[in-house]
RNA sequence: GGGCGAUUAGCUCAGUUGGUUCAGAGCAUCUCGUUUACACCGAGAGGGUCGGGGGUUCGAAUCCCUCAUCGCCCACCA
């Protein structure tokens, strides 16, 4: 077979991943083997690639194919996330450009035009992971509201609301104006913003005295329900008892103390306005104030807000400042930095608002969730350290605010057939809710007319945190094969941003449901930023296109771009050259497989000396190697495990190794060696086929002929063989003498076609195992064993061995002596430290022995040395 | 305000319980090179007081204290 001289992986790339489809290796049924099992984050249906999904994908791309190989039933699992604020704030947009407003469409018209968005969008971005190779099981591609998902999450509420964990709250939530629902509190991103602290002054009722508070806020004055003042400031005694009037509204209001009020902060007078801020709200229930709601849903001023109705909150709060001051209330406005929760979605601010919606009580829920990671280390996270943060957020959780007022999603189902607050029943279905409610109100003429379904749905996440046991439909059909055999799950991959989001709530499902952990292993991967450490994103314009990149690189050399800066735990500085490092690295395995496949083969021939040392060698830097990387994974350092490869099969193998071994110029190679040449390449394509799946499998065919069952995908990963240190240290040695030749080939400017004596004054009494190696490396005559020092001729040393290269021309005499006093300078100042440490009594009584070991070793080893040295010096002059 | 993590070569990072020549790797830089796989290459070289200061120890990049700088997470101070 021909191989083309120039490695072109598109071609290939589709080549072989259709190759893979075809032959369904991917897909995974439960079997007799162990499985290894992953879901996928899965993605926002609507997303496109970005770099973070790259990476992500990768990783468990890595790990999937690595199980694979050794042997595991490997299933990944793929899906999409119905994404329901994401999502309805894309389809609302793309309404509003057609000129269609939400408001003007029914529930079932919207969602309608959600699911054409849907379906025109949804899984082009499950087509980009096919180009980076990844290799889920796409049977099982699943979609957080396909059917199966949907009926998982509606008995799950059920469940829980039967237990009595899901409850209808009337409290204050966060309202994201925009979208025109609530957030949970892990949906707000506080961002520091500057401010104004306004200090306003409000009249005492029956005098003519004033009092003045300070507020970030002067819109909501006209929510003001009290003034309060801490009980124990004397500057306020006067005041207690008394009452005040807002301004603008002229509404009195009393003046309540309490001790919450910072004495420092301010003014020391704080004015409550329960209905819009959380403290205020504790306040006013405390004191029991009237609440007065003066915004619209998208924040715009109700009738509460007089003149300024129908305005939005942030021209009032310009509005109002000014009637203030024309009004004589303003005191002064100063500049304040503060934090301002926003929307994690939609940016706006975030306006505190009372309501009723459902809740999910967290108090009992977490407890299994802490301990599995905390105490019994059932689950492991990497790096360790965010159990730290896992364990902050569950010991301070407060209960889930569940429901969203969105149409994308899945609805509540709770059924209404009256008006008081607890008018409701809760069903699968309207049927069902019917018979409950007749029972609840124990009126028997109910119609499913009078029944009216919740209108909000769930947060995304209420169906995300299912993922790991939905997938195998563990919730409707618990106890089947499936579930069984995949749950839990071995690894999972994604980024710390939704440790609360996704990571500790798969952890609460898992318990609830299951009563079993979801996963075994939590890998946490950085953050993908550019150059200057900005985050990529698609607003800076510094993210380039996976795509695009795949096209110019190959995915392969993406793959490894991308893995070589992820250093485990760190947020990984992306540039484009790394992907160009990963392309370089696929053409220098390209050609190193032309060079072995273009040798002629001998059953004639002896093997030589040299190939059978190397090939002793290689065998062990292999072995030593593989350990490497089983270390590196254990530890989820696939980055380190990559580097580990990467110089095995660039340095070891093709610098040396093939070096070591190649025929002389159109000289035919000797069968034995070339099956062992063939076996190392092998094994080098298989530890590196998780992390380039197809230029490995490429080779892999070339190699032979293969048969589907044979494909690189389903190999046998090499087992850990022996490591036969001795050979190793020998070979270092080797390779000190061959660079020691070739720096004075360098710095004399002799070519390397130019063949040169040798001679070796074997002090060490090393053996002469390598002897043919250095001789074949160095272009060498002959290697020549001396009792004494050669004249006239170049030297360098290695260890106490000397090396002596006859040199044709005047040697300059000067220039060798300089180089060896420098030489023996360095030694001896080395052995002077080390004889130091060995005369300090202390240290030679308090060290462990072999720690006193090794100093005498490099002791004796540095007087040798300088013995060298000095008779160099000796003959030399 | 609380917590966590970091600071080692120009850049990105390793450095296991303090002890091999321990100061390392990759990239970048510089020099040389038409040696019959690869210039997307080969050979060679330079480059760091391990953030500063103190301490413990025979011995510290590694342990302790302190200062500085930078990240991240959490928190209702109007």
């Amino acid at each position: 077979m021909n191989i083309p001289d120039k490695y072109n992986p598109l071609e290939i790339e589709q080549k072989w991943y259709d190759y893979w489809m075809e032959h369904n290796y991917f897909h995974s049924e439960p079997n007799e083997k162990e499985a290894y099992t992953i879901v996928i984050p899965p993605p926002n249906v609507t997303g496109v690639l970005h770099m973070g999904h790259m990476l992500n994908n990768t990783i468990q791309d890595v790990l999937i194919r690595r199980a694979r190989l050794k042997g595991y039933n490997a299933c990944w699992v793929p899906g999409t996330d119905h994404a329901s604020i994401a999502t309805e704030a894309k389809v609302v947009a793309k309404l509003k450009s057609e000129g269609i407003d939400k408001a003007d469409l029914s529930r079932k018209e919207f969602l309608d035009h959600a699911w054409d968005w849907t379906h025109k969008h949804g899984g082009i971005i499950l087509e980009q992971l096919k180009k980076l190779g990844a290799s889920c099981d796409w049977e099982r591609t699943s979609f957080t509201m396909d059917e199966k998902r949907s009926e998982s999450v509606i008995e799950v509420f059920l469940d829980l609301y039967k237990k009595g964990l899901i409850y209808r709250g009337y409290r204050m939530v966060n309202w994201d104006p925009e979208a025109q629902t609530t957030l949970s509190d892990e949906e707000v991103i506080f961002e520091e913003k500057p401010g104004n602290l306004y200090y306003v002054n409000y009249k005492i009722e029956g005098s003519n005295d004033m009092l003045t508070i300070a507020t970030t806020r002067p819109e909501t004055i006209l929510g003001d329900t009290a003034i309060c003042i801490n009980p124990n400031d004397e500057r306020f005694s006067h005041l207690k008892g008394k009452k005040a009037i807002v301004p603008i509204a002229n509404r009195v209001i009393p003046i309540i103390e309490d001790d919450y009020v910072d004495v420092e902060f301010g003014t020391g007078c704080l004015k409550v306005t329960p209905a819009h801020d959380q403290n205020d709200k504790i306040l006013g229930e405390r004191h029991n104030l009237e609440v007065i709601d003066i915004f619209n849903d998208d924040a715009t001023l109700n009738s509460f807000g007089l003149h300024y109705q129908g305005k939005d909150r942030f021209v009032v709060r310009k509005e109002i400042t000014k009637e203030l001051e024309e009004l004589g209330c303003l005191v002064k406005v100063e500049q304040h930095m503060h934090k301002v929760g926003t929307s994690e979605r939609t940016k706006a601010v975030i306006e505190p608002k009372i309501s009723a919606q459902w809740f999910l009580k967290m108090e009992d829920i977490v407890k299994p969730a802490l301990k599995a990671v905390l105490e019994d280390e059932e689950i492991n996270f990497f790096p360790k350290h965010y159990n730290n943060t896992y364990r902050h957020w569950l010991e301070n959780i407060r209960d889930w605010n569940i429901s969203r007022q969105l149409w994308w999603g899945h609805q509540i189902p709770a059924y209404f057939y009256g008006d008081g607050v607890e008018d409701f029943v809760v069903g699968t279905s309207k049927d069902e809710a019917l018979v409950l409610a007749k029972e609840k109100s124990g009126n028997n003429s109910l119609v499913l007319s009078d029944l009216k379904q919740d209108d909000d749905v769930l947060d995304t996440w209420f169906s995300a945190w299912l993922w790991p046991i939905s997938l195998f439909d563990g919730i409707k059909n618990p106890n089947n094969k499936e579930i069984n055999y995949y749950y839990p799950t071995n690894d999972l991959v994604t980024g710390p941003d939704i440790i609360f989001f996704w990571v500790a709530r798969m952890v609460f499902a898992g318990y609830e449901f299951m009563d079993k952990k979801p996963f075994n292993n939590v890998y946490f991967t950085g953050i993908v930023r550019d150059k200057q450490r900005r985050k990529m994103s698609k607003s800076l314009g510094n993210s380039p296109d996976p795509i695009e990149l795949i096209e110019k690189y190959g995915a392969d050399g993406v793959r490894v771009g991308m893995l070589l800066c992820s250093a485990a735990g760190n947020d990984l500085l992306f540039e484009e050259e790394l992907c160009e490092q990963g392309q370089k690295f696929s053409n220098k395995i390209w050609n190193s497989f032309r060079l072995v496949k273009g040798w002629d083969v001998s059953e004639e021939i002896e093997q030589p000396q040299s190939s059978k040392v190397a090939i002793e060698w290689y065998q062990s830097k292999f072995n030593q190697t593989l350990q490497e990387i089983e270390k590196s994974f254990e530890q989820y350092r696939i980055s380190e495990a990559l580097m580990s490869i990467y110089k095995l099969v660039w340095d070891d193998f093709s610098s040396w190794f093939l070096e070591m071994v190649k025929p002389g110029y159109q000289q035919p190679i000797d069968a034995k060696t070339y099956k062992s040449v063939i076996s190392f390449f092998e094994n080098n394509i298989k530890v590196l086929h998780p992390y380039m799946p197809f230029i490995t499998e490429d080779i892999w065919h070339y190699i032979a002929n293969r048969t589907p069952e044979e494909a690189l995908i389903v190999a046998k990963y090499p087992e850990l063989g022996k490591v036969n240190q001795s050979v190793i240290n020998e070979f270092k040695v080797a390779t000190e003498v061959v660079s020691g030749i070739r720096t004075i080939r360098k710095n004399k400017n002799i070519a390397f076609k130019n063949k040169l004596e040798f001679s070796v004054l074997n002090n060490e009494k090393l053996n002469s195992n390598f002897d043919s190696i250095i001789a074949k490396l160095g272009n060498l005559s002959l290697v020549n064993y001396v009792d004494s020092k050669v004249d006239g001729a170049l030297s360098f040393r290695v260890k106490s061995n000397e090396y002596f290269i006859p040199f044709g021309e005047e040697i300059d005499v000067e220039a060798e002596k300089a180089k060896i006093e420098e030489e023996l300078k360095y030694n001896e100042g080395f052995l002077k430290s080390v004889q130091k440490k060995l005369s300090n009594e202390r240290f030679v009584n308090n060290a462990p022995v072999k720690v006193i070991e090794i100093e005498r070793k490099k002791e004796a080893d540095a007087l040798a040395k300088i013995e060298t040295l000095k008779s160099s010096l000796a003959s030399i002059s």
